[in-house]
DNA sequence: CTCATATTTTAGGTACTCCAAAAATAGCAT
DNA sequence: ATGCTATTTTTGGAGTACCTAAAATATGAG
């Protein structure tokens, strides 16, 4: 039947793709945390990977020995243009699966990651563009977050967490953090905050406290951990002025 | 991000999916082999999945122990109702997701299989009931083969060999063998001898010899090799009467 | 220079594979 | 029925890809 081994078995092995799921995984770990810094250190990748120092230290190893990353022992490690094309293809897969789970299978934001987590190490670059194709291809996934380009190219949106916004401004959601957790994702959705919706901070209350926004009319009590999570661009104060 | 492997690593493990790439395509594996004969033997397994009679026998021993399988020492295994259930619910991912790959993604039938084999391994039993919703809950995949229930149950199609058949004789296609290989699928597409066409025998050459059949006016010359893979039920001779 | 902390190394475990040697069975001739 | 060979199956030893746990070592703060 299968064999997803055919390739790696025995002796010769690693065609062209340098893939499986851990190996995937880890550069796509190290990508995202060298967005907040950089060079990425074991501690970091262990507590994010959920394991113990030891592996990621023996992991790192082996992406040394593939080009896939640059390892300078005791200090950290960077990605290689060649891990940076392999982490941004799975971003790429996981954020356009999705979307296709919502779009056209009917899943709500809360229940996609999960799958998509798997998924994204599995689609062939065929499926891959017909999921492109099926949903026109989209700039961005159901948590806002931009899809990097075929090619590897993404655009990164520059935003800030609403908890740093003070009463009187007005602000769009551009996406949200942590779309990992499901409990937060539907919860955000009861209240209405979802990429692409509107606000405006009414009152914000010191000490890292609750911010009340309207929304849609309505006005909002939210906490301070949860508007941290969610990243917004701000909006132009409106006034329509009547014609 | 991920973790397969959660459930697995370390020592307590196995929460109720017993699942995991080779075990589940072993299962299926045995579960095809004792549709022709039972008990399947080790090296009827070892060579319709291309490994060695030894990795056979262990992996044996351990469905075996995970009472998968009945095991008797150099006689052969069967099934156990827990290892039928887990084949036929990896037999049900797999025919959904052939059907889901063209239905919904434009693919060809003669694409989907490899794909297929990796992805019934991963999706959810959610994705599962979704895919199957959104094809309007089929009953056969894209080469005529049978889907089984979500329960389990699979009705099975009695048919013959195309190769078979008599000159005279009218049948309608029901499905066809080698799913997997695609160049076989193309050329059975081009002549139409797909799931559901109706021919008949025009002329069938001695000794293993090609056959003339009619199907949609058209006269073909087929070989004796791909008449056998194409599996059909008999039809009346028609003869339309003119009212 | 010393010590807490982070990191790496070492050793050991599971899953899956291969190869080669040993054991068991089956086929067949007598 | 008995014995012998050809075939199949099992066993044992090994290798890769993960992982953990625990011991050894490098780093940099004070
Ligand atoms: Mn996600
Ligand atoms: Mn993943
Ligand atoms: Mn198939
Ligand atoms: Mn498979």
């Amino acid at each position: 039947m299968p064999k997803i081994n055919a390739l790696e078995t025995g002796s010769s092995e690693q065609r062209n793709s340098l893939n499986h799921q851990a190996i995937e995984d880890y550069l796509k770990t190290i990508y995202m945390l060298a967005m907040e810094e950089t060079p990425v250190t074991t501690s970091r990748i262990a507590e994010a990977r959920d394991v113990k120092p030891g592996s990621v230290t023996s992991m790192i190893q082996r992406l040394a020995k593939l080009h896939l990353v640059n390892y300078e022992k005791h200090y950290g490690v960077t990605l290689t243009d060649a891990g940076t094309k392999v982490a941004l293809e799975v971003i790429r897969h996981h954020r356009l699966i999705e979307l296709f789970l919502i779009e056209a299978l009917g899943f709500t934001w809360d229940e996609v990651h999960e799958q998509a987590d798997i998924l994204e190490h599995v689609i062939s670059e065929k499926l891959e563009e017909r999921i492109a194709a099926a949903l026109n291809y989209p700039q961005f996934d159901p948590h806002g977050n931009p899809i990097p380009s075929r090619e590897g190219v993404m655009h990164s949106v520059e935003a800030e967490p609403l908890s740093a916004l003070a009463a009187g401004v007005r602000a769009r959601i551009a996406y949200v953090l942590n779309d990992e957790n499901s409990e937060m994702l539907r919860y955000l959705a009861e209240l209405g905050l979802t990429p692409g919706a509107v606000l405006e901070i009414k009152q914000v209350a010191p000490f890292a406290g609750p911010l009340t926004v309207e929304i849609e009319k309505e006005s909002r009590v939210i906490g301070h951990t949860i508007a941290s999570a969610v990243m917004v661009t701000r909006e132009p104060a409106d006034e329509p002025v009547a014609p």
